[in-house]
DNA sequence: CGTTTGCTTGAATTCTGTCAAAGCAGGTGG
DNA sequence: CCACCTGCTTTGACAGAATTCAAGCAAACG
């Protein structure tokens, strides 16, 4: 095993602390060693493609990817975004075994931590940690989701980009403009516009 | 203890069952009756008012019910709908402990069950069918949510409209078209528009 | 009945997207 | 060091989409 792997997992040992008091045994910590699959990727570089089935949900140690699809006319959507620390998969096609409709690839040369459904359930069983994390997981990203929702629904151009600012400062640096615009439903010009009439205030 | 009331539990331990196989022991049926609290509200009455701390989450066994905000200009913001066998409640106020944004009322008379946050752990902790189906409908509001956003996100009006007639037809009997236009976050005149030229083709 | 609630429609307005052009970095290779 | 990419942002003119406002109509309700 290369020192570049250990430090990988101990990224994610650090990340599971964060969720649970209790540290992890050795037997825990070599069952994770164990299910998560280590990958690196280098910018540009495909994670999942459209109608492959998603295999693996993936823990981002370091670098940025994005999700998106590509509609009729071939222009993509940005669904979600990711840096160290954050998931990336699709749920859906990971979960139901269903081919996706979604790409992902880097945007920055990656790490990646990567686990199948099987593991998943495994570790779910088997550590308490774990459970404890996928548990607050789920809870953080319905509220997440939500307030995404409430923006995209209720709020028009400029404020859904304020919103954003808000509760994404850490996207806002590692993603061109033209990303974060597709993010929030948004065309490139349209969010140059809105910036601009921002910072005329 | 009203027949009623024996009437809205047994309507959960009907929907426990699609999660889970094996049948609900006496005991747990017992814990369930002891931690849900069953309650009405006629059309129009608040199940939460936007302030207030969301103390509980809950089932509906019966009626329809609506979550929206309210914006600066008093516009109604639809963020999400239910009917019975769904659930209702803002989750980011229930686990957080903080006030809510949102209001909560019932577009019909309902029959309800509420569980507060510390009876939902209780209960996660002590029956596995309830733990089981917790994780199942994190999965699938994790997917619903998707699709949504990413319909909000990357679509024009009609193909909004469409998607939700896909999604979610269960729905679209039970509230009046501006109520579904504000969950789409279109306006009513624009919905109607929309419909016209679908019923053209 | 009269009132309320919801749906439709037209005209004017505002907002957002499209397209094309230009400018501005940073990186590469000559 | 310069010329030339390439990727990103900005901008203007225009087209298209969605909202606003006002009016009218129908069905439901008390």
């Amino acid at each position: 095993m290369k020192t570049s792997e250990i430090d990988m997992y101990d990224a994610f040992f650090d990340y599971l602390k964060k969720f649970s008091p209790d540290p992890l045994s050795d037997d825990e910590k070599a069952l994770i060693r164990q299910t998560f699959v280590p990958s690196r990727l280098r910018k540009r570089q495909y994670l999942l493609q459209a109608g492959d089935q998603c295999k693996n949900f993936t823990f981002i140690v370091k670098g940025a990817m994005r999700m998106y699809s590509v509609d009729d006319k071939g222009i993509e959507h940005i669904v979600r975004l990711g840096v160290e620390g954050w998931w990336m998969g699709d749920r859906e096609s990971w979960s139901m075994l269903t081919p996706s409709i979604y790409h992902i690839d880097a945007w920055e040369n990656c790490d990646l931590l990567n686990i199948t459904r099987a593991g998943s359930m495994e570790l779910h069983r088997r550590i308490p940690a774990f459970c404890e994390m996928k548990l607050q997981l789920d809870e953080r990203n319905h509220i997440a989701n939500n307030r995404r929702l409430t923006s995209a629904i209720g709020a028009a151009a400029e404020k859904r980009y304020t919103d954003f600012m808000e509760c994404n400062p850490e996207l806002l640096g590692r993603f061109p403009q033209h990303i974060i615009a597709s993010y929030l439903g948004l065309n490139k010009d349209t969010l140059s516009r809105v910036r601009r009439t921002l910072s005329q205030k």
